[in-house]
Order: structure tokens, then sequence, then C-alpha cells
DNA sequence: TAGACTATTTATAAAGATTACAATTTGAGA
DNA sequence: TCTCAAATTGTAATCTTTATAAATAGTCTA
């Protein structure tokens, strides 16, 4: 499963001229076999170990290089650092406003708005970006 | 109208025990003049002619305070700058992605989509938030 | 397989937004 | 008016992200 979608990122990929190297394939394989949504840093520390002489900008040129082949999404959550999450079916996200944890949830895709908003606006629309804000089950439990 | 929600809007702040300050009378009358979804930065150089000592931070500060009251609504396009929106009546922004414009619209709350996300995750739900992107006409035209 | 070309990486500096902090000032109730 | 906490100011610091130039390394072609 994972594997599937890191082969099919890395072909998505070499089809569109971009070049595998060690450390674009590293942060796909962590993109691919984590469901953290991390930031640029998580990437970042999580790699350095095997890359010591990684760079920071390394990890923000490749998540650029992703984003733009529509392999990862990049989310703003607040002032905080951006936090990316690979591309698999279409899903939106759960945020929790006391720790910050994402969570992704299914719900049919909101073509309507968007149909809408074309209308009312006259903007030639791309795609939207769905987040429910709430406290997670866990953060439920501590304020208690 | 305006009156009407910039009073609307002390009269919120004064109930829940924040002062009225002359630098935070001005943020909120400027809030509510312009529909132009400002940055702090646009609302700082907007009323520092009127005072010439106002810090940064006092917009920053006052932000954060009408945020955590309700009285407006933080957005986060992109790695920009964060833009601020005076709370009305609810609706959606459709975003160019092409020249940052932000244009609201209005659609129906989208309930269903909160209580379907509560059920799946577990979360308590406090609110969501939903941004459609495109390109706006003026853009489409000059693309052309 | 070697050579060449260009994309990519690295290292570092810089930019830009936002926050922290301590001292000063000020709003509002008694 | 007095008092005290809240707010403002000015500045430094933090943090994320990007820019830049030199070095390195993929990949294509012969």
């Amino acid at each position: 499963m994972a594997n599937e979608m890191l082969d099919h990122a890395v072909r998505t990929l070499r089809d569109s001229g971009v070049r595998m190297t060690p450390q674009r394939h590293a942060i796909l394989e962590y993109l691919t076999a984590e469901h953290t949504h991390p930031t640029a840093d998580d990437i970042y520390r999580a790699l350095e170990h095997r890359f010591p002489n990684m760079s920071v900008a390394t990890v923000y040129n490749n998540l650029r290089v992703f984003r733009e082949k529509g392999i990862v999404e990049e989310m703003n959550y607040g002032d905080a650092s951006s936090r990316f999450d690979f591309v698999t079916t279409r899903h939106y996200h759960m945020i929790c406003e006391e720790c910050g944890k994402i969570v992704d949830f299914n719900y049919p895709v909101l073509d309507d708005v968007e149909a809408v908003a074309a209308h009312l606006t006259g903007f030639k629309v791309n795609r939207h970006r769905l987040e429910v804000y709430g406290t997670c089950p866990d953060c439920q439990k501590n304020v208690q």
C-alpha cells in the first residue's frame, strides 16, 4: 500500500522530468509511511541521521516540487509551520485547537460549493479547502 | 451599518472586561469600514498617521484579543501574512491564487459536515473553515 | 563507460512575520 | 482624585521560509 503510493509518486515525478535523488526519495518514503501531517522540520529531523549533511533547504525545495506536482498538500495551521500531507484519496481535516493534532475524515466532495462560488464571484475555480476545528478526545479528557 | 457593527463590537468587548483605548477603537473602526481583509501591517500603516507612536505589537495584541472574542477571523493564506476579517454574517472566502485577492461569498452553512466530522473522529467540534481557490476575473484577463 | 549538461544539494545569509519582555502609560472603578 | 491592573511602547529575539552561489550528482548521449 505505502509502496504503491511511493512508486506512483516516483513515476509521476520522473515522467515530468524531476530527477530522483536519495534525499528526495527518503522524503517521499517518510511522507508515505507516516500519516502524521509532518512539518518541514519534522521531516528534516527524521532524516538527518540518514543524511547528516542534508540541508533544511533541501526539504523545503522538495516539498515545493511535490506540491507543484500535486503529490503533497500544504496546510497552514495558524501561525505555526506548514504541515504536509501526502495526497491519496480525497479527504478533509479535523484539527484539534488544543494540541494541533490533525485527523483525516471522509466526506463527499463539495462540488456544489465550487460551482456556486464560481457563479457568484466570476472566479475560475481550481480547488477548495475545508477544515473543521475542535477538541480531540484526548484533550477533552484532560480538560475535565 | 458600519456603526452598528462597531458599536456591537465595542459592547461585546466591554462586557467581557476589555478596556477601550483609542488605538483599539481605531483598529475596530478600520476593520468595520474596510472590507479588504487587511494584514496586521496594512492596519498599522493605515493608522500610523493618526497614532505616530503606535507600535506594531499593539496591532498584533489587539487582533489577538479580537480573535479570542470572536470579533475577527484570522486567515492564513500560504506563507504570507495573516489576514483579518471582521465577522459579520456567516460567509466563505474565494481566494485568487495569482494576486491574493479575497472575495466573500455566501453559501448555506455546512452544518452537516461538522456533524459527520464529529461522529467520525470523536472530536468536539467548534467551527470550520472553507476556502475556494481559483483565478479572479482580472487575472484571467491578464493571462490571455 | 565517459563526458557533458543541468538539476539538485549544500551552507549560509537574509527576509519577513510574529512574539516576548520590561518599562511606561492609561482606562475605569472606588 | 486615587489606585491598580490592563494596555501600550520600543526593541530584541524567535521562528519559518527563501535567496544565493558554489559544489555535487543524475541522466542522457555518444
